[in-house]
DNA sequence: GCCTGTCTTCAGAGTCTCTTCAAAAAGTCG
DNA sequence: CGACTTTTTGAAGAGACTCTGAAGACAGGC
């Protein structure tokens, strides 16, 4: 398990890294606001461990980064004021967990799992591709936080796209993963560009990207 | 019934244990603050027993915790002090009751089923969403106010969804909840329409939002 | 047994989605 | 560049799904 040890005190953050490590986690410390974020836009990690009085920034701007991408890490606010406020905010802008300095290093250690157990059995799993989020037990899908509403044609085609992401789907196979095997003889599959030109339009709409290129003469590919 | 019992003299936990044990209930010990913290993360219990003087923390902070997370956990504090402040503090954090040590196991079992009583037959309960709650022992249900009366199938058909709230539930999902499984190879269940039709009448006629929408092909959701 | 309120069935009107078609645009290759 | 193929687009009809009101079926209270 990956984590990210945002903590500005390096005496703490060694630490924390030490005892994280003996624990079997694998463990990154950032000790600034721009570290951490350019961390985790090139990394990712199941676990960020946040202190919030960065010398650079607030680490809530972290939070706040991080949940705009979608990201499906597990955040612990990590804070030196015991001020109800700052928690509160924190678990607003999508924090799991708070915990406040100081605190025993079995402590964090006993989040962290709570976590992770929270999200393998409680069934939160998300599909996410980029800035774009899928439920699929409430088929909602996000844009950038935007909801967007898909017919089921269009809903089914980007699970299809995204569980095949960098692979080209020509339009036959999209034809009979969304229309079954009756499709076989078919000579034309003309009404999956209709689903795919629907698809990319609502997804550019509210500020997406069109990750669906078009592969001339074989079909399309996601990346 | 679930206990989990937060006592860092290991005698005395045993000894509740054991005893509460022979009455029935399902124990689970914890010796320590991040113990116990880490157990009401995972699992959830009927009952805390919280001794608020332990080794690594302020159980009071245990308490913080739980009901920040609205927890509906009851909880008894168990304090070697005879001070009132703690008793105090204690109660003001949400805590159900409180018991002096030394004391009889009987007592704390009594008080065990107080609490139990109180939560179950009092209907001090009450689902709520958004502007709208219920009562379930009495099926009364309010809408910013004032009060609606529904029918029996509309009546379950609100909790069911209130129960499910964010999800879609498809007319066959709704089906099987109100009308059990002989419902299983209906060809139709357009019934459902009716019912939730008038639901969303009686709620929008005295002011409330529809928050039941329609997903195309799918069901419904209320959100 | 009759009355009242609730539940279920039915038919149609309305709405949204899917598919087809034809024309325009874009890409490929000699 | 020009001929050809493939992709994109918009419009429109077909089809599927949802909503509505009315009427019949059922159950409980008197």
């Amino acid at each position: 398990m990956k984590v990210l040890i945002v903590e500005d005190n390096l005496q703490l953050s060694e630490n924390i890294t030490t005892y994280l490590s003996k624990e079997g986690y694998v463990c990154t410390p950032a000790y600034t606001y721009y570290e951490a974020v350019d961390r985790l836009l090139s990394f990712s990690y199941d676990i960020l461990v946040l202190d919030i009085m960065l010398p650079d920034g607030d680490g809530l701007q972290v939070l706040q980064e991080l949940k705009s991408r979608q990201n499906n890490t597990g955040v612990i606010i990590s804070s030196a004021k015991n001020s109800l406020e700052d928690k509160l905010r924190g678990l607003d802008l999508g924090a799991d967990d708070y915990i406040t300095k100081p605190y025993h290093l079995p402590e964090l250690n006993a989040r962290i799992k709570a976590i992770y157990r929270r999200r393998n059995f409680e069934g939160n799993r998300l599909i996410s591709f980029n800035e774009i989020s899928i439920n699929p037990d409430t088929m909602e899908v996000k844009v950038n936080q935007s909801p967007i509403i898909l017919t089921r044609k269009e809903y089914e085609l980007l699970v299809y796209f995204i569980a095949n992401r960098n692979r080209v789907l020509t339009k036959q196979s999209i034809a009979e993963h969304l229309w079954g095997d009756h499709m076989d003889l078919a000579d034309s599959f003309d009404f999956v560009y209709q689903h795919i030109k629907n698809l990319r339009k609502k997804i550019t709409q509210v500020g997406g990207n069109d990750y669906i290129s078009t592969i001339y003469g074989l079909g399309y590919r996601m990346n």
